[in-house]
DNA sequence: GATGAATGAGTGTTCATTCAT
DNA sequence: TATGAATGAACACTCATTCAT
């Protein structure tokens, strides 16, 4: 996928040679790093901070274990850029959703459904996340950005339940936070969990099936908890 | 277990000198076992499987880390005795409740009640659960006794369900492992995402106030969601 | 083997308690001793000093790791009354020996042939030998009684070299220890060198009719060596 | 094979810097490696597998256990690349004879005088050897190319007991596996058992008259057993 | 004479990181 | 930018031996 890439633009006709070398070479530099960071999200997802080979990630990498240094630092700086680039990634996405043409109920069921297969299809995002309170989210700490883009979420949820008390359908004692916490827990578990619970009660609470059903059962008891 | 027969030999007058000495090495060694335990549950909760050292727990134990591979094996096994130790005590709690002579909806408001509260005061099995999902509970499956022991819960939701629908309170169609998940996915993420949560929304929803009002809020969101 | 005579002698009619009980005493010591060798034989001879574990001798042995500590006083001097034991094996054996009747060549045959055979039963022996060369024979240098008991294989040699010179059948010029030497080089290879041996030239050395075809062949060219 | 590219390098011309670079670097850890095998074939000779020390192999090397592990991977994988080394080592001295140009029996004196002289010059061999036996061969049988190597030593004394068998000087019955079992059995034994030898019988075997002596004992012995 | 518990020094192995080129 | 070699601290684990009873 990436060798991919850079053979395309190696093909392509350049301008100048001094140019075509300084593109080239950036383009080869950052798809390194992504490259690095693909294979350390999910070696840290997988093992843990502490679980991780650095050795490991370098010989799943189209590079080497220096590139990580020269270009990292160290490990727990490359753990860290793993963390950003997943949190990014998950902001990313949310923005993404218009629901405004919506009725307020209807809405919030489809950025509940929204939500709920987002954590259902990244689940070595969860497993970071997990990781990461693990330590206290003393690395997530250090990674910026992170409050801003979440304050989108909650303006998001804030304009529905605006709406929803406005229409009537909705309380009007919802704190938007609260609401999210909730929406969170919900989806996060499923996905977070899914080993434990799946090996107590003997059925795969991850199977796709099941991911259907919960699903649905995770939009109803969000609407009923903000309904009047 | 151990504790039982402990108090049973102490409460006991002692047939002879051989047989209470006897009895009080089997002490110390039950002792020491427990202390092990007892500290390799915090480190590895802290620090997850990988990120755990046999030294560091030998360190902060009344014995050696010789005695740790004399009683476990090895750093592995020691990790499933503390995982089954854990989720021993958290069935043994389980059980104590007796809500029989509560209406349904007290007796199940009273159950995720004390949930919360169980999750809340435990965080360190709530990091224990964390790590070995990210270890896709492959030591769980190792751990005997843990499927039994889950089904009283499941039982007991199921006799507080009928309880409900018999008396016209809840909706016939709840399923009961599908009610634990989600009592549990409430109970737990206050706990499992406290950091990362707190640390992006910069507000700490493990502080004590925090907790109380959740606490409301999950146990209103659970009797919405059974009521017809 | 030890057990059922240990039976036995429980099972005797005898004068009085106090000499039963003393006898059974000494009884049980001595068998204990003679266990613990036998065991630690077998683990020395397998895996040599090094290698052999105490924890894994006391194990398979009737008593336990304490009583090794009580008789022997460590693994060196376990070691020794291995090796001590296995010698004096071998020559209570070679004393039994008796070819005084026979003419000189059928006495050497016969000598010769018991030696190989006595090798071929007894690898552990083969294996002692081995270890104690590959540790420069320190321990071996410890063992009281062993040269004096090897200074009657030489005396028997002696005698037939003798016996055979006298009758004009063996050169006049061979030397004892070179005899015996020659002898147990071709008696012991087959044992000691068996397994590199059959895995370099893919034919086990040590299969009964191999070795009954080689026992042929060192006797002859033993005998090869001495004629006139 | 390492020292040997390593002369080749050093007697040509070097086309570019780099490629000197290149072979000096390749140089350097190859001679790491050589130096590595040769201290450890000392200490595992002496010692045995179980015996030696990564710690006092790692010592007496111009590198570190770091680098024993980097380049052989583990301690039971050095000793292989040490036996390999050894075996080797044996077989490119046995290719080198030629003794085409003697009559078979002088041929054969030649052979046997020569096969003694390397145990008697290459005891840690032996050692290794003997180790290997008490071992049971299970680390040989996972040495490539030993059988290979060994099959021309069958083939050379093949050629030389036709040639005897033609010229009428030996007995046409002679298997060559057999005849190298007898000649390596003698020259083996001198070296082997030296020390419990020795000990025993208080004459050293292994001192320069005495084997000289033996290697005449020894030629004699083959040759009288092969002649008709 | 006998047993389970305990110990400290050591033993093989692994790790993140840096160096030389 | 890139690579193989090198490093030292740390790591899990084992051993022969001794203690308390």
């Amino acid at each position: 996928m990436y060798q991919n890439s850079h053979i395309l633009v190696e093909g392509l006709p350049v301008p100048s040679y001094s140019k075509e070398r300084a593109d080239a070479r950036k383009n080869d530099s950052e798809e390194t790093r992504a490259n690095i960071i693909e294979v350390a999200t999910r070696e840290f997802s997988d093992k843990g901070l502490a679980g991780a080979r650095i050795d490991e990630i370098a010989d799943k990498t189209n590079s080497s274990k220096r590139m990580i240094y020269y270009y990292f630092g160290g490990k727990d700086e490359l753990y860290r850029a793993v963390l950003e680039r997943s949190y990014a990634n998950i902001r990313e996405r949310e923005i993404v959703e218009n629901f405004e043409a919506l009725p307020a109920d209807e809405a919030l069921a489809a950025h509940v459904a929204h939500t709920f297969d987002y954590h259902a299809s990244h689940p070595e995002f969860i497993r970071l996340v997990m990781n990461e309170n693990i330590h206290r989210a003393e690395h997530l700490q250090h990674v910026s950005g992170i409050k801003d883009r979440n304050q989108m979420v909650i303006a998001s949820l804030q304009a529905i339940i605006d709406k929803g008390v406005t229409a009537g359908l909705f309380r009007h004692d919802i704190d938007p936070v609260d609401l999210h916490m909730s929406i969170s827990a919900l989806c996060f578990f499923n996905v977070s969990n899914r080993h434990t619970f799946s090996t107590i009660f003997s059925r795969d609470i991850g199977a796709p099936d099941a991911m259907a059903r919960r699903r649905e059962q995770v939009v109803a008891m969000i609407l009923k908890s903000v309904r009047v």
